[in-house]
DNA sequence: CCATTCAATTAGAATCATTCCAATTCTAAT
DNA sequence: ATTAGAATTGGAATGATTCTAATTGAATGG
């Protein structure tokens, strides 16, 4: 459905303009809202368990679940994104731009990288003909250079 | 240390070349062999249990736990790369070619794609002064030839 | 204004992948 | 043969995520 649900959230607000603009049919409901405005002030890469302690914080009645159901709700509405850079727990990111995540395999940082403007991924692999590509998620892992300089 | 260690492999045999090849001092114990074998003989990017699986019917005896451990010793050792295409299982791949992974999120079907001769990735991202580079992971998500025909 | 309905939320159990651990086995050199 | 060290084992433990069933809450129709 294009047309706006007929149970809006309950007070549409500055991040209601993310909305508008995707024109996804997504509600933001409180802890919805909630969890997007921790990770979205978060610089660094939270994992699902960072989000819940931060929104622990303003509502400590949240469960560990309900982060588990925002996050999943904001990423497959397209508010959000989710990074797979090891094994174990997922990451999450705010950052809609197209960007690659660099990861620092010394301090664990991660560190978003955007492409020079010329950039066009598409043309660079030779996919079978009739594929279709939806999202790509780069992963360039190494060491940063505050751990370069102290070694 | 760069020689040969003390204790070799029992038997050297075709697979060693990559060992020599690649200079490591990884030994190739019967098992990790047929680990390594059994995934460089699979072009689908097998999981941890799905080569336990396989290397089962030859050697019944062997436990999972092994198999990971095989893994992660190819993996240290450059051997066999592994692959965190999303949330879950690893997945491994015994290509050592620079490819990126093209994931069908239809069919879950992945398939390795080459880039084009003049592809220098890192050219293309803005990093930080200073950033070491030691791998990139690139998985590229959508829907495959097949899977785009029949919808 | 109250009842109904449906989604959001919850806590805790369950599952799944992976890692850890302590005991055993194997290999190669002494 | 003996020893030392690594490989291997099974099972327990862990950690992340998902499932389930019950509860809450908001908006709509009566």
């Amino acid at each position: 459905m294009a047309t706006p649900s007929p149970r809006s959230s309950p007070k549409p607000s500055g991040l209601d303009c993310r909305l508008a603009v995707l024109g996804t049919d997504a509600r933001l409901t409180p802890h919805r809202r909630e969890v997007f405005q921790a990770l979205a002030e978060s610089n660094d890469h939270p994992t699902a368990y960072d989000l819940f302690a931060k929104v622990k914080e303003r509502s400590p009645s949240i469960s560990l679940a309900t982060v588990y159901n925002c996050l999943e709700h904001l990423t497959t509405h397209g508010l959000i994104r989710q990074v797979q850079l090891e094994r174990g727990q997922s990451r999450y990111c705010a950052n809609l731009h197209e960007h690659v995540h660099f990861h620092c395999e010394t301090c664990g940082k991660v560190i978003d990288a955007h492409p020079a403007a010329d950039f066009d991924p598409a043309k660079f692999w030779n996919l079978p003909a009739g594929t279709k590509v939806t999202r790509m998620d780069i992963a360039i892992h190494g060491t940063c250079s505050a751990c370069t300089d102290k070694s």
